[in-house]
DNA sequence: CCAAAAGTGTTTGATGTACACCCATGA
DNA sequence: TCATGGGTGTACATCAAACACTTTTGG
């Protein structure tokens, strides 16, 4: 009965991460120099362990290499062409990340060298780790278009003029402000807290949030989210 | 230098393949049942070989147990639960493909006990093909919603009222046949041909193609797709 | 000539897009 | 008082939604 599985070839199974920040000015992507290739720009990987689920591997894998929890993770796709790891066979399924780049900042880990790069200016990377961003960027094009995830990527509290400037950031355009913000306001999905930025312009612009409980039922509904 | 790859565990990689039809009044699943579990429906799946890619061995299967080439394949999601096959820890990578059942008629291998089953109305599934098959329902919606992907469901030659039967069976409504044609021509997709459907109705509809250099074109490109 | 399905047009409301001016503030 | 970024409103075009009648033809 189990010689249908006995006849079988195991491979290896990796996780990598493609985890996306946002600095205020442009969308970057958080790269490690790693083992084996050390003059090589990689994603952040690890391996499957036995006792664990693939989403807990790459949530695991992510908190030992930055301490971060609770982090938006999402299945991206499974890579296993035959060679793309030319040493042994090994599969891997990509998640990306969405952090706040703030809570990272605190929590860095100085065991690896890490650095975050801006979406348009990477390094060539490890095997197939460069078609793995590529996918990702498309990915996050293509749902944030749809579901209100860029808030994954700021602080709790925020402006409309630094939301604007992520979407600027993550669609690689410029949004009309007017049409931006009637858009974003008329989901009902942000809270206007009575506190203003301080430091930044003059004037100041109005913190808002994000009102979780809509948040969260709103996320696998249809919301078309780009303006103009 | 091998030492970090000889000290991590191998996993069996299977492949399962949730096959939509269309018959012309519902969405239907592709079941078999197969070896080890006599007595349960499952998907249709395999083993991934050690010479070839993940679709590559997802098109192998899916020849092998139907005869078909040249379908639409696309990749759903990895499932890598700990004991999600109870015998041996077994990561599946499943992918959703669209066939036309009359292709699919003439080439039906005897060998394999297999049956279409209406999407509302399923067996229980071995291990955790179910999750699999609403997740792949959940995605066929989502993507048919925004990519004109119907059409590999349908034969080469269809007629609108086909096209309307079968996105009413795929979201489970009943659209307004008015709004509905005007906005699927409105995508310029459709070739009307000169030859009118027999035997259906008195009238006949006529029959039209997809043009293909435009199709694909537009299969990366988002548009809307769902009408009233 | 009748039943059954095919085919087509109009009106109304909602949403998207383009565009420009005043406001608040710190220096 | 001025420079800088924050905030808002309106007109027009486009698209979605609701809705009903005429056409064709085999029996």
């Amino acid at each position: 009965m189990l010689d249908q599985y006995k006849q079988q070839h195991p491979y290896l199974l990796a996780l990598d991460s493609i985890i996306f920040g946002f600095d205020g000015e442009s969308l970057k992507v958080l790269l490690v120099k790693r083992g084996v290739e050390e003059q090589t720009w990689s994603l952040m990987g690890g391996w499957l362990q036995p006792n664990e689920g693939l989403e807990q591997a790459a949530a695991r894998i992510l908190f030992e290499l930055t301490g971060l929890t609770d982090v938006y993770l999402e299945q991206l796709y499974a890579f296993g062409e035959p060679h793309r790891d030319p040493i042994v066979r090994t599969i891997s399924v990509a998640y990306f990340s969405l952090v706040k780049v703030a809570d990272y900042e605190s929590k860095i880990s100085e065991t690896f060298q890490a650095r975050w790069f801006s979406i348009y200016d990477l390094p060539i990377l490890l095997f197939d780790h460069g078609d793995m961003v590529d996918l990702a960027i498309k990915r996050l094009r293509y749902k944030a278009a749809q579901h209100p995830i860029g808030f994954e990527l700021l602080p709790d509290k925020f402006t409309i003029p630094q939301l604007k400037k992520l979407y600027d950031a993550i669609y690689n355009t410029n949004f009309d402000k007017r049409n931006f913000s009637r858009k974003i306001l008329s989901t009902n999905l942000l809270i206007k807290l009575d506190e203003k930025q301080k430091g930044f312009s003059r004037r100041g612009a109005y913190y808002y949030q994000v009102d979780l409980a809509k948040y969260k039922q709103e996320t696998d509904s249809f919301l078309n989210f780009i303006p103009t």
